[in-house]
RNA sequence: GCCCAGAUGGCGGAAUUGGUAGACGCAGCAGACUCAAAAUCUGCCGUUCGCAAGGAUGUGCAGGUUCGAUUCCUGUUCUGGGCACCA
């Protein structure tokens, strides 16, 4: 009886599936535990090797976590909104729903194969009206909400209009400081109003004013605009400022967007990080990313720059130029002060010399992307003609505009120091603009020092004072001069929450007056419409925009974005049907946060922060009773894909004096694809000449006349993916490739080594365009998804990056069968037994009752592997095929390899499934030593081992080791300094 | 440019807290079984010197701390992920 393993696949799936094996109650005595992966987009490209690594991490997990008792949740769905399905339908006319559909089966039946323990009664499609439903009733929530920073928390917007008509907004500052109302009548000053001005506003100017405190609210926003294909464009489909398709310029362009309010959480998204059991890398990344500091805001008055009429007089700007700096310490050194390029007021302030220098300038920065921006080596920048007045000093400091300041952080406008940071110096530098020295000698003239611990000089009443200690001292007198404030700043800005496109959630908004008008909660679902075309509306608005049943009823006509319904789809997975809630509270509170999170680093401040910051709202409002959506994250790395190259070489020349018969007769275009092998077109690569010969030799060989005539001849070589799956290891199936592209190369001539072609390598993204891709059902098929499992666990650390190589596969593939042998041999069937197990076996089958466990409980699931291979090994060679052995084995083995155990357990006569049976507890006692095997090094390096019992002393461990004539022979007679013995692990003979 | 991570044999990787570098697997080489092949089993397998015994050397690179460093520190190179509208 051999492995047989696509019958046993097939059956224990269809078993699992008959019996509803992995349906998961809300009730139930046991502990609950929450295992998660990160929501999927199904792709139409469907699934490949790199997809399932962290799918199969989790499935381990949840399956170990049931064998150890738990009641697991284990859910799974789609992240089904999104631009790549909406692309498809521009350029096929196929409704999203449907191409969406498909891919979603394709991707099921790819999953089936591999035997997840998925809970498939509770899937959900975030494009699906009854999820979608709830979306739009977490945005209503957010719209109908403030963040009350006195309290730190969101709040009912009911109750801060309530506190505007008694107290007016004294103590709930608006967020936007710079914020005024349209109607000019209703003017605000010092972003601070009374509940007599509250009360005497129009409804249109109290809404204004309300929006600016909703936690999903609408506001102006920058977005990639291309004129040519009249549509707003994501960041990936603009590259090197151009559009991707077609290669259009794209320019930024403001549009009204819809936001939420994150930043207001910015603190406690921080806090928060203390309480989840994230990677300190992650941890460190939203951290940054949040990039809370602590300074000060500095006003300058501003001279502007001259005007030709009145050449001789500067006068006063008539409000201030307000800087963000974190290290006021400094401002004495202040030489520059350079704002972002697309402030309004930067046209006032202009002098008329340097007034088309700034426009050109300006210009230029329109079509510059912020990655681009900040990227940038080259130092770019204009003068406006206008000053700046140091405050303590009365210096005049020229401003500059420059791309490197972002108009989004701070106040978009920055004070240089150049002696004190690096990118102020270059910029410095690069326009000739003197350097004041604030820090001495720590200033060395060549490069800025950031330092804090220099003793300032250059600097008024600050002299003598070290850095870190005037900071404090500057802000106090900012404060007390009114020119200044103490500032905390984030990084993080608020995040952008719509697009202009179809295929997403539709607001639950109407416009009524420019006023935002929520649509009532029973008004639930607005179902997403049909539209004729997928092509963008007037004016940069979506699709929805084209429909006139639409823009009738004032709909809005964004859509939200793809992270809408994947900040919150863990709640749906706990209590998916439900039609009266999001999620029931007896479920949610069951259930709880996510106990584990398995996902890639690619989601570390997107999904994540969203996320978080949906559940944080969410609790606030008391719809959830916990604050942070999950509890541990796991990331898992990718798995990248391996590239195989094929190297042509191809003919130019010079065919002027050759007639035209020739050229239809001759073969030369017939046969131009000729490839040659990895280490001929290492040699000739970088050496014309032997590339010619190389030509010209394989012409004369094929038989090609009329070579001689050709003048100026040059082989050229290129590079070309092939396809991973026709190339073994490295050697390309000559055959296959014949045959790939519908016969593309069926003509090819090949110049080979050693009779084989052999084909470069390069480790690179695993995508379609690159031929790197492998389909996991084609080696389930070859190899049954258990080995598929284990093999792709085995490849490495779950958490590390690593290139896919299909060939390792056979070795865990012989390993189960080599399992299956313990079991059942060839010739004479059945050889398990019911034998008493010896003190050998069990101390075997404990030493990997430990290790795999350990193992298991931290993900290390490749050194698990080897574990189970080290076990499987020994028992093999103890010839050990006893039940007591056995069985313990498979429950150990059922998370990475449910199906063979399965049928295996079944063997041994078990009537329930091992889906749910015990876990083996581990005994100590079976691995108990009483000597082992030191390495004795001198002068710490290894010169023998000695045999020592694991209870001796310092002092007999010293006789023993000097006794060894190995030692005696590297001591020599040198003074021995020191014998560093430590217990269980080495000894170390230091002379 | 900024933030994060990684780098160990021909290849994937192991070494969990500073203590025998290379577990386990792939590939390769030699052999057993076989008419043969497959399957299976046994042995070898970082580099280098040596017939061997045994030595030297070796964890991206350059330094440092330590009796002892793949592990800690400083600097540096390269690769991967993210940088706010891919998901």
């Amino acid at each position: 009886m051999e492995y047989n393993f696509s019958e046993i696949e097939k059956k224990w799936q269809k078993n699992w599936n008959d019996t509803k094996a992995y349906k998961v109650s809300n009730i139930s005595s046991k502990p609950k535990y929450y295992v998660l992966d990160m929501f999927p987009y199904p792709s139409g490209a469907g699934l490949h090797v790199g997809h399932p690594l962290g799918y199969i991490a989790s499935d381990i997990y949840a399956r170990y976590k049931r064998l150890k008792g738990f009641n697991v949740l284990h859910p799974m769905g789609y992240d089904a909104f999104g631009l790549p399905a909406e692309q498809y339908a521009i350029e096929h006319g196929i409704h999203p729903a449907i191409s969406t559909e498909n891919n979603i089966k394709n991707f099921r039946s790819q999953l089936d194969k591999i035997g997840f323990c998925f809970d498939w009664d509770r899937e959900v499609k975030t494009c699906d009206a009854k999820y979608y439903k709830w979306t739009q009733w977490i945005f209503l929530q957010l719209f109908n909400s403030y963040f009350n920073r006195v309290i730190q928390k969101a709040e009912p917007i009911e109750k801060l209009i309530a506190t505007f008509t008694q107290e007016g907004n004294i103590h709930n500052e608006i967020p936007d400081a710079s914020f005024q109302p349209s109607n000019s009548k209703f003017q605000i000053s010092n972003s601070k109003f009374s509940a007599e001005e509250w009360n005497a506003f129009d409804e249109k100017t109290q809404q204004e004013i309300l929006m600016q405190y909703r936690l999903a609210f609408c506001g102006y926003g920058e977005v990639n605009w291309c004129e040519a294909l009249g549509t707003v464009l994501a960041n990936d489909e603009v590259v090197n400022g151009v559009s991707e398709r077609g290669g259009h310029p794209v320019i930024k362009k403001k549009l009204r967007q819809w936001y939420l309010r994150i930043t207001e959480y910015a603190d406690r998204l921080l806090q928060g990080l203390q309480t989840v059991d994230y990677s300190d890398a992650m941890k460190e990344m939203q951290t940054n990313w949040i990039g809370k500091s602590i300074g000060a805001e500095i006003s300058f008055q501003i001279v502007k720059g001259k005007t030709l009429n009145n050449s001789n007089s500067f006068t006063t700007y008539h409000s201030p130029l307000t800087v963000y700096t974190t290290r006021p310490d400094t401002i004495f050194g202040v030489d520059f002060c350079v704002l972002a390029p697309e402030l309004d007021y930067i046209m006032d302030i202009v002098s008329a010399e340097q007034k088309q220098a700034v426009e050109e300038y300006i210009t230029y920065v329109k079509s510059r992307s912020d990655r681009e921006r900040q990227a940038e080596k080259k130092i770019t920048g204009c003068f406006t003609g206008a000053y700046a007045i140091n405050p303590f000093n009365n210096k005049n400091i020229p401003i500059y505009i420059s791309e490197y300041v972002l108009a989004g952080y701070g106040t978009g406008a920055i004070m240089a120091v150049p002696c004190g940071d690096e990118r102020d110096f270059k910029f410095a530098k690069h326009f000739n603009i003197p350097i004041t020295n604030i820090i001495g000698e720590h200033f060395n003239g060549e490069e800025a020092n950031p330092t804090k611990d220099a003793i300032l000089s250059n600097s008024h009443f600050l002299n003598g004072i070290v850095m870190k200690d005037a900071i404090e001292i500057v802000v106090d007198k900012l404060v007390e001069l009114k020119i200044g404030k103490r500032k905390i700043n984030y990084k993080m800005r608020d995040a952008a929450f719509s697009r202009q496109r179809y295929w997403g959630e539709p607001f639950p908004i109407k416009w009524k007056d420019g006023v935002a008008i929520p649509l009532n909660e029973k008004d639930l679902p607005l179902l997403l419409p049909d539209v004729e075309t997928y092509s963008p509306g007037p004016e940069g608005e979506g699709p929805l925009a084209n429909i006139e049943s639409w823009t009738i009823q004032q709909l809005e006509t964004n859509t939200m974005p793809g992270y809408a319904g994947s900040s919150w789809y863990f709640l749906r997975y706990m209590d998916n049907e439900n039609e009266t809630e999001f999620a029931s509270k007896q479920a949610t509170d069951y259930w709880n946060q996510v106990d584990v999170y398995v996902g890639g680093t690619e989601h570390a401040v997107g999904h994540l922060l969203y996320s978080r910051m949906w559940t944080k709202a969410l609790y606030d409002l008391g719809f959830i009773s916990f604050d942070e959506p999950f509890k541990k994250l796991v990331n898992q790395g990718m798995i990248q894909g391996s590239s195989r190259f094929v190297y042509r070489i191809t003919l130019r020349a010079d065919i002027s004096e050759l007639n035209s018969n020739e050229l239809i007769s001759n073969k030369f275009n017939s046969n131009k694809n000729i490839f040659i092998s990895k280490s001929i077109f290492e040699k000739v690569k970088d050496n014309q000449e032997l590339a010619n010969q190389l030509l010209k030799s394989k012409f004369s060989e094929l038989g090609i006349e009329g070579f001689e005539k050709l003048k100026n001849i040059e082989a050229a070589l290129s590079v070309l993916h092939v396809d991973v799956n026709m190339v073994d290891g490295y050697e390309l199936n000559i055959e296959e490739f014949k045959k790939w592209r519908n016969g593309e190369y069926a003509n090819a001539e090949f110049i080979l080594e050693d009779g084989k072609y052999m084909c470069g390598a390069e480790v690179e993204k695993m995508s379609k365009s690159k031929f790197n891709t492998v389909n996991p059902n084609d080696l389930v098929e070859k190899y049954g998804a258990d080995t598929f499992r284990m093999y792709e666990m085995f490849l490495g650390p779950v958490e590390q990056s690593k290139p896919w190589d299909t060939k390792g596969i056979e070795g865990v593939h012989r390993f189960l069968k080599k399992l299956w042998r313990l079991f059942f041999d060839e010739m004479k069937g059945k050889v398990w037994n019911e034998e008493k197990a010896t003190d050998t076996e069990l101390k075997i089958l404990h030493k990997a009752i430990k290790k795999i466990e350990e193992d298991t409980e931290r993900f290390s699931y490749n050194t698990a592997v080897s574990a189970f291979m080290v076990c499987v090994n020994e028992l093999a060679d103890t010839k050990c095929n006893k039940k007591e052995i056995l069985e313990p084995l498979l429950i150990l083995l059922t998370p990475y390899a449910p199906h063979i155990t399965e049928e295996l357990w079944h063997t041994l006569d078990n009537v329930t499934s091992v889906l749910d049976a015990n876990y083996p507890t581990f005994n100590p006692q079976y691995l108990v030593e009483s000597s082992k095997e030191y390495p004795v090094s001198i002068n710490g390096k290894l010169r023998t081992n000695i045999v020592i019992a694991l209870d001796a002393t310092q002092q007999q461990v010293e006789q023993i080791v000097l006794a060894n004539d190995i030692v005696k022979k590297w001591v020599e007679d040198k003074p021995i300094k020191k014998i560093i013995f430590v217990k269980n692990k080495m000894i170390n003979v230091v002379v």
